[in-house]
DNA sequence: AAAGCGGGGAC
DNA sequence: GTCCCAGCTTT
C-alpha cells in the first residue's frame, strides 16, 4: 500500500470530529486556520466558536474595531494574528465584495496568510491540489523518508515542500492534507506511538533508529530576561493606563505605566524611586503588591506590580497615559499577566 | 538567514 | 526544566 493510501485509510478510522472539517466555507476555514497557527487544537477550539458566534460572516468581522478583536483574542497569544485578520477581513469586503477567495494565488497575497495557510484554505475549501507543510507534516515526512535536512533551514523548507507537493498528486487534496496533519498530531507525535503505527514497516526513521533525532531543527532561541515594574495608579473609580506600541511584545494591548529595569528592584531602589517621582510627583508613595514570572518563547519577564498613592500626573507631558474607569479598563484587551492581576486586585 | 512574536500542554 | 503546537512578518 502506498504511503498516501495508508495515511488516508488511517485517517478515516482515527480522525477527530472538528467543526472546521464539516464546512467548505472559506471564511470559516480561514478563521480556524489563523487561530490554529502555532496553537494546539484544544486551545484554539473555544476561540473558534467565540469568533464565529461574534462574527458569523467576514462582513461582520470587517465591521469590528481593533479593541474588540483583540479582546476576543485575549489569552491566545501572537496577537498580530488578530490584527492581521481585521485588516484582511476589511480587504475582502472592499476588494472581493465580501466573498472570501479560495485560490492559492489570491490567498497568498493576503496579510497573515503564508504558504501553509494558503494551501490549507485552497485545498479544504476548493480541493486545489496544494500540499500543506506544517509542523506535523515536517515530522511525518522527515521520519518516514529519513530526511535529516533541518526543517527550519531554507533548503529544508524547499525540500519538504517539493516532496509534499509530489505526494499529493493523485490524492483528494482536502482529505489527504487533513489526513497527514492528523496523522502527525495523533500518531507520529514528537513522542510517537510506533508500536501501533500502520506504516512502521516502511518507516526509515524506525528502521534506522532515528525516530528520536528526526526531524532535525536548527539552533535554540536564546531567552532574554527582563524586568517590568508596573505602576498601578487608581483612585478606586479611575485608573491610569497605557496602550502598548509597536516594537515590543503585546503590541496594541493595554496595560499600566511601566518602568523597565535590567535587574530586579524593590520599592526603595533610588533610581527606580527617582523615575517614579519624575512621573508622579515627589509625594508619591510606592507600595509593592505582587510579583510573578511570565514566560514567553523568547523572554522571561519578571513582572512586579506597585500600587501608587498620593500620585500626581501631568497629562500634557504624558499623552500616552490615560485615565479611564476601572470597569472600562477591564473591558479592554490585556496581556495575560495583566488580566490575571486585574481579576485578582481590581 | 535570523530574529521577533504568546500562551499552554505533554513529558 | 525541554520541546513544540494546522506559522507569519520583519529585518
Amino acid at each position: 500500500m502506498s504511503f498516501q493510501k495508508a495515511i488516508v485509510t488511517w485517517y478515516q478510522i482515527n480522525k477527530r470530529e472538528l467543526p472546521w472539517r464539516s464546512t467548505t466555507d472559506a471564511y470559516v476555514i480561514w478563521l480556524s486556520e489563523i487561530i490554529l497557527q502555532q496553537t494546539r487544537v484544544e486551545q484554539g477550539l473555544p476561540y473558534f466558536h467565540k469568533f464565529l458566534l461574534n462574527f458569523p460572516t467576514v462582513r461582520d468581522f470587517a465591521n469590528a474595531n481593533e479593541d474588540e478583536v483583540l479582546k476576543l483574542w485575549q489569552g491566545l497569544g501572537y496577537y498580530s494574528r488578530g490584527r492581521n485578520m481585521l485588516f484582511t477581513a476589511q480587504q475582502i469586503v472592499a476588494e472581493y465584495n465580501g466573498i472570501f477567495p479560495v485560490k492559492y494565488s489570491q490567498l497568498i497575497k493576503l496579510k497573515g496568510i503564508g504558504d501553509y495557510t494558503a494551501a490549507a484554505i485552497s485545498s479544504f475549501a476548493a480541493n486545489e491540489s496544494k500540499a500543506v507543510v506544517d509542523g506535523n507534516v515536517f515530522r511525518v515526512l522527515s521520519r518516514y523518508f529519513g530526511i535529516n535536512v533541518p526543517i527550519n533551514s531554507n533548503a529544508g523548507k524547499k525540500l519538504f515542500s517539493k516532496l509534499a507537493q509530489e505526494l499529493i498528486v493523485g490524492q483528494v487534496p482536502a482529505v489527504y492534507n487533513q489526513a497527514i496533519m492528523e496523522f502527525g498530531a495523533l500518531q507520529c507525535k514528537p513522542k510517537p506511538g510506533c508500536e501501533t503505527c500502520p506504516i512502521a514497516q516502511n518507516c526509515s526513521a524506525l528502521i534506522n533508529q532515528q525516530v528520536n533525532v528526526l526531524p532535525v531543527k536548527l539552533k535554540l532561541v536564546k531567552v532574554k530576561e527582563r524586568w517590568l515594574n508596573y505602576l498601578v495608579a487608581s483612585s478606586g473609580e479611575y485608573i491610569l493606563i497605557k496602550q502598548r506600541q509597536s516594537g515590543d511584545v503585546w503590541q496594541k494591548l493595554y496595560d499600566f505605566p511601566v518602568i523597565e529595569t535590567s535587574r530586579a528592584i524593590n520599592s526603595t531602589d533610588p533610581h527606580f524611586v527617582g523615575q517614579v517621582k519624575a512621573l508622579f510627583g515627589e509625594e508619591v508613595i510606592i507600595r509593592p503588591v505582587c510579583q510573578k514570572r511570565h514566560l514567553l518563547t523568547h523572554q522571561i519577564i519578571y513582572v512586579h506590580f506597585f500600587v501608587l498613592e498620593n500620585y500626581m500626573i501631568n497629562f500634557n507631558q504624558h499623552a500616552d497615559i490615560k485615565s479611564v474607569l476601572v470597569d472600562d479598563f477591564k473591558s479592554l484587551p490585556h496581556p495575560k499577566v495583566i488580566s490575571d492581576f486585574t481579576e485578582m486586585y481590581l
